[in-house]
RNA sequence: GGUCGCUUAGCUCAGUUGGUUAGAGUAUCACAUUGACAUUGUGGGGGUCAGUGGUUCGAGUCCACUAGCGACCACCA
């Protein structure tokens, strides 16, 4: 007999698995044989961090598919990556130098501090790569990418200088969205919204020439020293009179018209308002559209500026008091009123943003020669990507529909530097430096999204590299739905426009993971769950369980520790049923294939008829991505019928080869979900094959599908539970056998055994509890234990339950629209259900019978 | 304002193209047990699938509306 210990040691076992596999090469699709491909490029994490539980769950759903595929004999690529992440590094690192060496980045200066940035993310890099592997990723680390890696950002600098020369991208004084703190500009998308209490304060405008005042309501009074109009809807009659005519900006003495604008809402506020182009992105609209000057009176520093006169320097809330405390005296602060403001906020720093007008570099995303936008639309449209969930493909389709310009360059260090040089007014677009002297390059960096945006193709080296070639479009996407605008919706257009082919052809959405209590895990809160600590604590195969089962693509999932204990004790429950096999016999093996020779008893033809049933169940699921439908149907089967049922029969009627096939097709089964611990298993009994990794995907075989074994199997488990039912209820102690008897029965010793019975073949005795599955009866000799009244009432209600259902269903089985409209099988299967119902009530009924004459 | 979700057992969630008497995990209660099982086993209780209406022979599943919750996008001067 083998000696195994009592559950997995994860702990020591889990870093020799990866080690094993790692070695055994077939991370890397080169190493297999196949003709068919799936390629899954792996979204990179950004390089300044950890891993933490987004990082987790996607990851899991990434090598369950990627090790389903390989085990169905695909050459798989799982492409793993680090992003450099702009702008959320950069101020990483800022913290860090500060707080470390008291410095800033001006302190270092710009070539040193990307080079020390550089090293930072390439040690963060090595650190991620050791805790990516401990979830288990069947990645190729030999393929491993970086954004910033000369091939990578080699074609996305190309990807710019196309765009350029296709009037794609363009550089323009625009009003943008200016974070203060970050210093620089950023996408729409960049920007979150929230709700604060804010002040609204009533301004009042002198009319020119009369004695009459417009009231203007703001919540940044600090902003009036830009204004350049005063704006009014053309329906407000109240201001009809001012056609024409001009007020003028108080604090500043200067003339402003009065201008007509639909826009405006007249039933909010005043119906009146203040127009600074500068610094309000509706403002700017009106103010390009009616040809109005826009004065910068805030700065980058969020400071108002040379422009705003006296308050110069001061900073915007400083400004802000002062100017009110200016008007109060001048009486033309009418009222103040408290109400809720959405400010937008970097979605970084949460500083409060400043819009403000800035020469930007933008992606026009529905250019002439080539729209972006438009192409993007009608891919999705097309049908081309799948969907997980489906709906996502509405969000995507209408974020797309409603899409602006993109702001791509930012102020920022940390990135790729624009392929663009000036020398006086002339501009020079290309990969390299161009020529001559006097050429200095542009300052600014792409927003990261632009590279990772490209990541689709760039990692497989477009167009000409053999990976590319072979693996794009890729097969499968996977990513946080949080990242759906940012990312995903990016990848299509970039890739659209670069290669002409979508960049993938399904695109799978995992959830939020979130607390107990349905909160986002976040550090400050200090509510996060470290996915590392949980692998050291509960195994890998257990988190990864606790990640995917019971989850459905796109719904955010809760996660807490019990949940991930519980799976734990899945984990050791698999283990101890191959240490059973183990420690029943000694020359217990797995066997690979079985024939219906081998089949001797019930339990035998039923398990593996279940099995057969599990694996096309189980393979179907996967097929349309429903992991968590694949994982509830392979509990079931290991759980509740190999290990409740066909293992205690075994133990009576052992069937070595059965079980050793079942257990063969089981690890093969689990091993996408729980690959450590169903590799472990497969070392232990296949010491000499290679790894399960590789082995083939079980196929089902239908001609050991047995649905009579089935269904009498069905007869002996009703039977046995039965017994077991009055045991419990009766509390009859385990150890005493109640006699039964009957003319004539199946399974004896399975009856028996399993519901600790001593069956006697002849007549039963009087006043005896009668049971009865089906055909099969059994006198019990208890019936002086029972409590008949108590029986028969339990009975009496389910014969009604039965007259009830039979009454239900002979009405349906009788429609005529029923047997007009319904399917064949459908009909047929009713008709066996209604047969069925019958029977019962017709063993309830004599039953009924016994239990009269016990009383 | 627009869009998209969610609402199923005390809790956390599944529910595959509409078709058995709606499931699991967990919790709880009773009994048993150290026997492959950091426990496990057996059994019990617990749901008018948010509400209303509709389509259908048949609705947790499709449609409309309502309510509550959530998210996103836009805008809020």
């Amino acid at each position: 007999m083998q000696e195994i210990p009592k559950q997995f040691n994860f702990q020591t076992d889990e870093e020799k698995i990866y080690a094993l596999w790692e070695k055994s090469g077939f991370f890397n699709p080169d190493k297999i044989r196949a003709k068919q491909k799936y390629c899954n490029v792996l979204p990179p994490p950004n390089a300044n961090g950890e891993l933490h539980l987004g990082h987790a769950s996607g990851y899991t759903v990434m090598d369950i598919f990627g090790r389903y595929e390989r085990m169905k004999g695909k050459k798989v690529l799982l492409l793993p990556g680090k992003d450099h992440a702009g702008i959320p590094t950069q101020v990483v690192y800022e913290h860090k130098i500060k707080k470390e060496r008291g410095l800033t980045r001006q302190d270092l200066g710009r070539e040193a501090f990307f080079k020390e940035v550089y090293a930072f993310c390439i040690d963060r890099a090595d650190y991620m790569r050791a805790q990516e592997k401990k979830i288990g990723i069947s990645a190729d680390w030999s393929r491993e990418k970086f954004t910033l890696d000369g091939d990578v950002s080699k074609i996305a600098m190309e990807t710019f200088v196309r765009m350029y020369q296709d009037g794609m991208v363009y550089k323009g004084k625009r009003i943008i969205n200016w974070c203060p703190r970050c210093g620089t500009a950023l996408s729409d998308l960049e920007v979150l919204h929230a709700e604060r209490d804010a002040k609204f304060y009533y301004i009042k405008y002198p009319v020119k020439n009369s004695d009459e005042f417009i009231t203007v309501a703001t919540t940044r009074p600090e902003t009036m020293l830009g204004d350049t109009a005063v704006a009014v809807n053309p329906e407000d009659k109240r201001y009809f009179k001012y056609i024409g005519r001009h007020v003028i900006l108080p604090l500043k003495n200067k003339e402003l018209p009065i201008i007509f604008d639909k826009r405006i809402d007249k039933d909010f506020g005043t119906g009146a308002v203040k127009i600074t182009p500068a610094h309000d992105p509706l403002d700017w609209q009106i103010g390009q559209d009616h040809d109005l000057e826009s004065i910068q009176v805030i700065d980058e520093q969020a400071e108002i500026t040379l422009a705003g006169g006296k308050y110069r320097g001061q900073g915007v809330l400083q400004a802000r008091e002062n100017i009110l405390n200016d008007l109060k005296k001048l009486g033309l602060l009418e009222k103040e009123e408290a109400i809720k403001s959405n400010i937008s906020i970097c979605e970084r720093c949460k500083t409060t943003i400043e819009p403000l007008i800035s020469e930007q570099w933008f992606i026009s995303v529905d250019a002439e020669k080539y729209s972006l936008k438009k192409e993007a639309l009608e891919a999705i449209k097309s049908g081309k990507i799948n969907f997980y969930p489906e709906n996502f493909q509405k969000v995507m389709t209408q974020w797309l529909s409603g899409l602006h310009d993109w702001c791509i360059s930012r102020q920022t260090w940390w990135g790729h530097r624009f392929p663009v040089w000036y020398r006086g007014k002339e501009i020079y677009v290309g990969l390299d430096a161009p020529k001559g002297e006097g050429w200095t390059q542009d300052e600014n960096v792409f927003d990261t999204w632009f590279s990772s945006g490209q990541w689709a193709y760039s990692t497989l080296g477009f167009p000409k590299g053999k990976d590319y070639q072979n693996f794009y479009p890729t097969d499968m996407m996977i990513m946080g739905w949080d990242i759906l605008f940012f990312w995903s919706a990016r990848m299509i257009m970039l890739s659209l426009y670069r290669t002409g082919k979508i960049p993938f052809k399904n695109l799978y959405f995992t959830g939020l993971i979130r607390d107990k209590e349905g909160k986002k895990m976040s550090k400050s809160k200090g509510n996060g769950i470290d996915p590392l600590e949980m692998i050291k604590k509960y195994g890998a195969d257990a988190v990864r369980l606790s990640l995917v089962m019971d989850v459905s693509p796109g719904q955010d999932s809760r996660l807490y520790e019990e949940k991930i204990e519980g799976f734990r004790n899945f984990v050791t429950k698999l283990w101890n049923i191959y240490r059973y096999a183990l420690q029943s016999s000694s020359k217990f093996k797995l066997v690979e294939k079985i024939s219906k020779k081998d089949l001797k008893s019930l339990a035998d033809k039923w398990i593996v008829s279940e099995l057969e049933e599990t694996k096309a169940a189980v393979s179907g699921f996967m097929d349309n991505r429903e992991i968590s439908l694949s994982q509830t149907r392979l509990r079931r089967f290991t759980w509740d019928q190999l290990a409740a049922w066909y293992i205690e029969t075994n133990k009576i009627e052992k069937n070595e080869k059965v079980l050793g096939h079942v257990l063969h097709e089981l690890l093969k089964l689990w091993h996408p979900f729980m690959p450590f611990v169903t590799e472990k298993i497969w070392g232990i009994f296949e010491k000499d094959k290679k790894v399960l990794m590789m082995a083939q995907w079980p196929k089902v075989e239908k001609k050991m599908i047995d649905a009579k074994a089935a269904g009498s199997f069905a007869v002996l488990q009703e039977l046995i539970i039965k017994i077991r039912n009055i045991r419990a209820s009766y509390h009859i102690d385990s150890a005493r056998k109640i006699e039964a008897y009957t003319k004539d029965i199946a399974e004896q010793g399975v009856i028996e055994k399993l519901s600790r019975i001593k069956i006697v073949i002849g007549r039963s005795k009087e006043k005896m509890l009668r049971i009865s599955s089906k055909g099969v009866k059994l006198s019990l000799d208890i019936a002086k234990t029972i409590d008949v009244k108590k029986e028969r009432e339990a009975l009496g209600k389910e014969i009604k339950n039965l007259e009830n259902l039979i009454a239900k269903t002979e009405a349906l089985s009788q429609n005529e629209n029923f047997l007009s409209k319904a399917n064949v099988d459908i009909i047929n299967a009713t008709n066996a259900r209604l047969d069925e119902y019958k029977q019962k009530l017709e063993i309830q009924k004599e039953l009924e019978e016994n239990l009269k004459s016990l009383a």
